[in-house]
DNA sequence: GTCTATATTAAGATAGAC
DNA sequence: GTCTATCTTAATATAGAC
């Protein structure tokens, strides 16, 4: 679903500076909590002019959402069979750790939108979501028949890559207060201390 | 900081029902989306009998958040030198997971704080959490160096800890939703899980 | 397409009766 | 201590000039 009416250039460019300000103000704030007067601000534009683009702070809102999702499973849709099982896996956590640096404001407006309940979101999360999940578990459990992948709970194992990876944009400013670091430094260490906690979970021990 | 005179039962009672009311709102909307009138609601007393109570909003929000920081430090601050260092590091986890099932709203309300750039909290972050963090990652270190753990970035793992226990809390409804079921069963399985996990992770190899 | 001005509702907070 | 009524400000949204 785009955002409305994108004909002329000027149309467009409006259009995406205002998705972009909506971003940055309900990743902070979640829907409630944002107000349009920011929005405006941040955007460059006066509050009539956000909703001579979009009839209102809700459209703002579901038409950042209606293409997070899509986005969001991409990575997990990416693991495929034909590879090293374990290896599949790290590189699955490693995309979305790079998800986590490239696009933190995507990740905290995911967060947002769980932590109040999930309102607009919650058909896709039973239903794409949860499809996918079953999906890929299943192959999971496969590579775990096969002796290719020590047996661990898969659902559980997603739960966590997802847990580990959001945490470093989520939580983005305590990692950095309590590393006493600024920047991207944190994804650096991030990727070689989960690589090796996975490659150690994940790895098949021959007894 | 205890919430403000609660010198008779009737003043105690109110003051419990307030601010067990404020942590269901905040923790879902965080502190710009909550309204007085939803608390007010959820407490069962009139909006101006809460500003009887507390002088403002914003006195409830620091009322809750004030005794949190040290309840959510305790497992970690409990984290000993003196037991088996795997072991040791896996009760710290267990802990910090019952404490996701017991008490998800405190998860929620601080992942709420978090999420909106710790506004109310951070010199803790820098202060209390950051020095207990190096404290604590000092003796894992020490554990390493002594070969009874795994060499692993202790900081990293302090975060993972935090993220995957945390996770059970702050996006339940989506753990819920994709599992497809209710209640308390992730938490056994997820114990299950991360036990494993950390135990592959943290168990030095002898080679 | 963009603005100023404004209507309308909701929210935080207070006054004052009981 | 608790309520109704109300003040004030802020927020969403619209009208209408340019």
């Amino acid at each position: 679903m785009p955002s409305p009416r994108p004909r002329t250039r000027i149309q467009a460019r409006n259009s995406e500076a205002i998705l972009d300000a909506a971003l940055e103000v309900f990743s902070q704030y979640g829907f409630r909590g944002a107000t349009l007067d920011q929005i405006a601000e941040v955007a460059g534009l006066s509050k009539p002019n956000l909703l001579y683009y979009f009839p209102s702070k809700e459209a703002i809102h579901i038409a950042l959402l209606s293409g997070l999702m899509d986005t969001w499973l991409a990575p997990l849709r990416a693991l495929h069979h034909d590879g090293e099982p374990v290896e599949e896996i790290l590189d699955y956590m490693r995309r979305k750790l790079e998800m986590s640096r490239l696009y933190p404001r995507e990740s905290r407006l995911f967060a947002n939108e769980i932590l109040q309940g999930a309102p607009r979101i919650l058909d896709q999360i039973e239903g794409d979501l949860k499809a996918l999940v079953d999906d890929k578990a299943a192959l999971i459990t496969t590579w775990i028949a096969e002796g290719r992948l020590a047996p661990v709970d898969p659902r559980h194992l997603l739960f966590s890559i997802w847990a580990t990876t959001q945490h470093y944009a989520d939580f983005d400013i305590q990692v950095h207060r309590v590393l006493g670091v600024e920047g991207d430094a944190p994804y650096a260490e991030a990727t070689r201390f989960l690589t090796q906690m996975y490659r150690a979970t994940l790895t098949p021990q021959p007894r």
